[in-house]
DNA sequence: TAGTGGTCTAGACCACAAC
DNA sequence: TTGTGGTCTAGACCACTAA
């Protein structure tokens, strides 16, 4: 592995891990080499090593037992989502297998909706950038999700703006400040909900089975929020999973 | 604060530093003394005291901005879940401000149901100690609980379990291991459902609202699955909010 | 420019599990 | 007993923000 510098040694050191544990090379349930074994393979000191094996134990993909050693996660293997993989619904229909796509089904520049307008912080009637999107998984519906984005935080004319980008892209692309430096947090709110028709209509179903609901709100670093979406998830379909690491 | 030696020095000062938090010691959007403060205060490292800081961060309780300081997140005063709350039926109910009670349905040793034995790893047929158990809200039934626990991992016969103590309690006095040292992570799946008539009779409502369907399977550092737990929650009632924080 | 948080090091000692 | 991960220190330098 080369070092480079822009990114930090610790974040190289967890991915080039988490690489080897993707391709097999530290098999499914084994142990890894001890952490003084890896400082000294990478040429760190072994507290990098550390901050980099805890981000992937945070994530569950590792489990570090004291005094026996640092084993890769074998139950980790089937599960789809990681914690924070929840925002990313492209991630969530790969993980299931499936091709993703997106795609735009309307958007508007006009003033937020009562409820944007709290949840974004803005001012009634502050003109956003509102989207309606449907995620696709081989094809099918699976996720229609309504977003909103303060203008103001754009630094491109909304014209401009591609809808079917993921969010991450979308943000990259779009907003003035890239992703990684502006969003720093996410609140996030789940409920089960039968769907009105318009909902069912775009989603190209008509039973009566319940969604998943799920509201997303993104905060930057001077905790003000930037993001806030609407989805509605088949969840018969894309599941919703999380993996919970304890300390 | 008086430093033990039982706990981490800097658990100790991340509990010191949430408690100052939580009594407005620190203003909600303030700032909180500098690292190196902290570090001469406690009479601690500063290495220390940011170990303490990230636990504090990753929890979205504060906000660490680079050249500027570290703030008190104003806008979690209202959220009621932190990530990895949403295994605690019991702070879920407090955090909507209402008084929790826990009341025990039904408990009988029996065997294992194909999916539980699926989730829980056993053969076919071992025996678990199944409870099913209804949590309320000033006295509103708003989550129904049906759990399963191998009766191997108990270390007291399963008459003497009281069934009406909250998953922490339960695992601590019965388990053969204390819960800190036993669970490592959980895998949590989250769906909408219309539940049968009856889940509707024991949550004693009768509306054809959807429920949240929460699956939830504990891990302990073995990677050995060790509590299995299948839940309906209200959702109009006790909100499912959660915090992702970003690195 | 001063002061903040972010990263990294080298070394020490401890708690724990396997042998 | 040996080797593992867990904790802590003191110090250094960097990246960034605010004044």
């Amino acid at each position: 592995m080369v070092i480079e510098r822009r990114r930090s040694i610790s974040s190289q050191v967890s991915s080039a891990l988490s690489e080897r544990i993707r391709t097999q090379e530290y098999a499914s349930g084994s142990r890894l080499p001890s952490e003084s074994e890896l400082a000294s393979e990478f040429g760190v000191s072994r507290a990098t090593v550390r901050s980099a094996l805890s981000r992937l134990a945070s994530e569950g993909l590792v489990i570090r037992r004291q005094g026996d050693g640092t084993y890769v996660n074998a139950h980790i293997d089937h599960i789809p989502t990681r914690m924070g993989g929840m925002w990313n619904f492209i991630r969530l229909i790969e993980n299931i297998g499936r091709v993703p796509s997106i795609h735009l089904l309307d958007k508007q520049v006009r003033p937020a909706s009562p409820v944007e307008a709290k949840a974004l912080d803005l001012e009634a009637g502050t003109s956003v950038l509102s989207m309606a999107r449907r995620f696709c998984a081989d094809g099918v519906p699976v996720i229609l999700a309504q977003s909103a984005v303060p203008l103001e935080l754009l630094r491109v004319p909304a014209e401009e703006c591609n809808g079917e980008l993921p969010l991450g892209d979308f943000v990259s692309l779009y907003y003035k400040q890239d992703i990684n430096h502006l969003i720093t947090y996410a609140i996030f709110d789940i409920q089960a909900e039968m769907p009105e028709a318009e909902i069912r209509r775009r989603l190209e179903f008509d039973s009566t089975e319940p969604l998943l609901r799920l509201e997303q709100t993104f905060y930057d670093k001077a905790n003000q929020p930037v993001f806030y979406s609407l989805s509605h998830l088949r969840d018969r379909l894309v599941r919703l999973r999380l993996v919970q690491a304890w300390e």
